[in-house]
RNA sequence: GCGGAUGUGGCGGAAUUGGCAGACGCGCUGGCCUUAGGAGCCAGUGGUUUUACCGUGGGGGUUCGAAUCCCUUCAUCCGCACCA
């Protein structure tokens, strides 16, 4: 028997499945299909054993599909444009396609090398112009239905990437990308109406049962759906009105002010006469220049000043003056908020700050509130007093009789508002799918026609970003006629967010070279949702909400049969060394090649799958992968032993406790890796079969297992290890006679006769503390268990002379004597 | 501030329908084999004042019995954060 050479036999396999075509499926066949999908990555020059750890996750899962019999598809492509590769073409002269092709090309030959499989004839890359024609077609759909459109409006700019940013890209104030502060930037932008969808992303959730509830949550949290009351206070001396949002309509009797943020598109016009003008002009400029991480600071004291300016509160008729603050929020509501300081903290603050009146509306039903005396709001519930007719009513049943009122009498109506804002997706960047929009001084902004996809997006030599971006300079490309009325126009020169890219990817793998259309409507039907998604945290709300937002458009259309991509969500955990994230930065980047080389790939895997429950982070410690190295080399030890043919002295005992113990050994393993891919414990149940049979195995190379036996432990061994360490598997496999790949092999299945042995050991407690352990027939009778526990002469001794309370027998399990 | 998660040996982690805490692996100790071992095999390995007691972040409770259930508290991590 040779010595176990990882390299000669991964070498030998990966070339086998690709031949054989192992991973690849055919669109028409769905019968039992079974959807892996791996998150596909951005291309980057090198992997780490973190990344490792996604794709070996959904290569096990692939694999061990496959044996369960379901026709798996487990595709892979590339999320190819973005920032990243641009950043880095304008620092080293190296042309961003270029880049990307070679980051692609060093992937593909890491992720052979862990023996990560895919069905590589379906590769897709979002930057090529059969792709991203596609992905130009997705936006021409939605702009068609209304739901793509430009306006001028705030927004976040980064000025170190020097493009604009959507709201979920802004991290606590900052870019995600680069953690430069974001500024606020008045500009005419291309959106996606994802707000007319907020409803169905929140309620549709239910349909999602096989998500984690934490991503649910984050999205939950990130629609943030409220519901209220819509309030029109008409403003004094105009005809006009504002409105409010509230959620504590309760209130609206203490409402003492009212706040408007200073982006409110009324401000001018109110204070245009007002002789403080220029002064309330001023503040708002500068409000308006601040960055958001300015604005945002909590406990940074608001700011704000009076207007001048009056409006009606009309449930009492009376006059409260109109401020602007600057922690009101344009976004959200109206814009404008009715100040209740006596019960809301923050206008307390304010109230307090700038001199205006509290007034106590809910009374607290421990001891009467005194709005002079008050340190702070008071937001717990009560009674409601000065509230003319509501008086006397529990504030949280007024809301329902205020609302009513209101909206009897024309005051305010019913609204739910949300969170959510609509998608940004133009980038004045180079590297993306160009926005097929042409702009057309008489016709606007008109598409472009179908059949004139893709707009191409030129090799620019110049990308380096000046505030707009680089396709401005591009003459052939800026330069075209109109499409509706044939005069001269221009091309709209912004890319798309790649995250536009990466919401309908999964689609495209079904019918990755149709050239009339994205996918293939039959069969994304039949293969779509998605049975097993497997990813990063990081985009629980990003991409997953994209992607559930471009599903439910295009189902709306008529376009797919389904209004969910996902059924099932799985989340990894990172790999952490050292306690930190790897990164270059840092130097605590562990690269798989050296590991690889020298241990092979099955125990890289074996290792990563072992480290720990995979939706948890975990540290990485190179020590762990000898001991994952060992462990295979004991398994390989074991073939060797087989041929040597050792001395055999059978052993009936060791021998059924070792069968008992494969059988359990397969339920473990297949109850493991099919609930919640608890990978780590399904390889330690293989790893004590394997001690197990080292141990029926005598020192002097006598061995109390019939080879037949052992010829059949080991067999299964290799099925139930295939999907971690496939190349040995298969090595295996092919060793022990078997034509063709272990992969088309079945699954073991446990005999349910064969997982209990005729006797059991029982803890014997009392008390509650363990003195003993007896070994007694299965299924024997309370009574004769404590008959049989009297006899045990440990038992005895420590019954001896004490008087028995309880017994409590649990036949089979445990007795516990209570004394 | 709100929401979520986690807390178990020297380390990674098992055990979550309440029922032998520490499976499995790393590390460590000892032994065998060896010219040698950073190879392999075997044995041991939670702590202590070891007939026994104590031990799952801390404190209380329910129970014959709690890592697991309840209350309370602390710590760490993640998400959201002036959302009206």
């Amino acid at each position: 028997m040779e010595n176990y050479r990882s390299k000669e036999i991964e070498n030998k396999w990966q070339v086998k499945w690709k031949e054989t075509g192992l991973f690849n499926v055919c669109s028409k066949e769905v019968k039992d299909k079974y959807y892996c999908l791996m998150m596909f990555p951005y291309p980057s020059a090198a992997l780490h054993v973190g990344h490792g750890r996604n794709y070996i996750l959904g290569d096990v899962v692939a694999r061990y599909k496959m044996m369960r019999g379901f026709n798996v598809l487990s595709p892979m492509g590339w999320d190819a444009f973005g920032l990243p590769a641009e950043n880095a073409a304008i620092k080293n002269g190296i042309h961003p396609a270029e880049s990307t092709r070679n980051n692609i090309s060093k992937m593909k030959e890491q992720m052979d090398s862990w023996g990560v499989e895919y069905d590589w004839k379906r590769e897709v890359t979002s930057c090529m112009p059969d792709y991203y024609k596609w992905t130009q077609w997705i936006f021409l759909k939605l702009f068609e239905k209304g739901l793509a459109y430009k306006k001028k409006a705030f927004v976040n700019w980064c000025p170190s990437c020097s493009t604009v940013l959507a709201n979920e890209q802004v991290v606590d104030g900052g870019c995600e990308r680069c953690d430069s502060e974001v500024e606020q930037k008045e500009l005419e932008q291309w959106f996606f109406r994802i707000t007319d969808y907020a409803e169905k992303l929140l309620s549709d959730m239910d349909q999602l049962d096989e998500w984690p509830e934490k991503v649910k949550t984050m999205q939950q949290n990130w629609i943030g759906r409220s519901s209220g009351v819509d309030i029109n206070f008409p403003i004094d001396g105009s005809e006009k009105n504002l409105t409010c949002f509230t959620t504590r309509v309760d209130t609206i009797f203490g409402c003492t002010y009212m706040v408007l943020s200073v982006e409110h598109p009324m401000i001018e016009e109110l204070v245009q006469n007002v002789p403080e003008r220029d002064k309330i002009m001023e503040f708002v400029r500068k409000v308006r220049g601040e960055s958001k991480i300015t604005r945002m600071k909590t406990g940074e004291e608001k700011k704000g000043i009076f207007t001048g300016r009056y409006v009606v509160n009309s449930i009492n008729g009376r006059k409260i003056p109109l401020w602007i603050g600057d922690y009101v929020l344009m976004e959200y509501g109206t814009g404008a908020v009715m100040a209740v300081p006596a019960h809301d903290q923050r206008d307390f603050e304010f109230a307090k700050k700038y001199s205006l009146p509290i007034e106590v509306v809910i009374d607290d039903p421990a001891g009467h509130l005194d709005a002079e005396k008050m340190t702070e709001s008071y937001e717990k519930e009560g009674v409601l007093v000065n509230s003319d007719k509501f008086d006397g009513t529990k504030n949280l049943s007024a809301m329902e009789s205020i609302t009513d009122y209101m909206e009897k009498n024309k005051i305010g109506t019913r609204a739910i508002h949300y969170r959510l804002r609509d998608w940004l997706i133009s980038r004045q960047r180079y590297w993306g799918a160009p926005i097929p929009i042409i702009c057309c001084k008489k016709c606007g902004n008109v598409p472009v026609p179908e059949k004139d996809l893709p707009v191409i997006l030129p090799e620019v030599v110049n990308f380096r970003p000046e505030g707009e971006s680089p396709l401005k300079n591009v003459d052939s490309f800026v330069n075209v006629k109109c499409p509706s009325c044939g005069d001269d126009a221009t091309r709209e020169i912004d890319t798309m967010d790649t995250f536009v890219d990466s919401s309908w990817y999964f689609l495209r793998y079904i019918s990755p070279d149709k050239d009339d259309g994205p996918f293939d409507k039959d069969d994304v039907n039949k293969w779509l949702p998605v049975d097993q998604y497997i990813g990063g945290v990081e985009h629980a709300i990003l991409h997953l909400l994209y992607s559930r937002f471009i599903t439910k458009v295009m189902y709306d259309m008529g376009q797919i049969g389904f209004n969910e991509p996902f059924k099932r969500l799985f989340t990894q955990g990172m790999i952490v060394k050292d306690g930190a994230k790897m990164s270059k930065s840092k130097g605590n980047v562990v690269s798989p090649d050296a590991l690889i080389d020298k241990f092979g790939a099955d125990t890289v895997r074996l290792y990563t799958l072992f480290i720990g429950p995979p939706e948890k982070d975990a540290e990485w410690s190179d020590r762990g992968v000898e001991g994952a190295y060992r462990f295979i080399k004991r398994i390989w030890n074991l073939i060797g032993m087989l041929g040597s043919a050792p001395e055999v002295v059978t052993d009936k005992k060791t021998q059924d406790e070792l069968l008992i113990k494969l059988h359990q050994t397969i339920k473990k393993v297949t109850e493991d890796i099919d609930g919640q891919f608890h990978f780590n414990t399904a390889i330690s149940a293989v790893m004590e079969l394997v001690n197990q049979i080292y141990s029926g195995i005598e020192k002097n190379g006598k061995c109390l297992i019939e080879k037949k036996c052992l010829e059949e432990v080991l067999d299964t061994i290799s099925l139930l290890l295939a999907p971690f360490v496939p190349h040995l598997a298969e090595e295996m496999n092919e060793m022990s006679g078997h034509k063709g790949s272990i992969f088309r092999r079945q699954w073991p299945v446990y005999d349910e006769k064969m997982l209990e042995t005729d006797t059991v050991t029982v803890p014997i407690q009392i008390n509650g503390k363990v003195r003993s352990t007896m070994e007694m027939p299965r299924g024997l009778e309370k009574g004769s268990i404590q008959e049989l526990v009297c006899s045990d002469p440990r038992i005895k001794e420590r019954l001896d002379g004490k008087k028995v309370k309880k017994w409590i027998i649990l036949p089979d399990k445990l007795v516990n004597i209570v004394l």
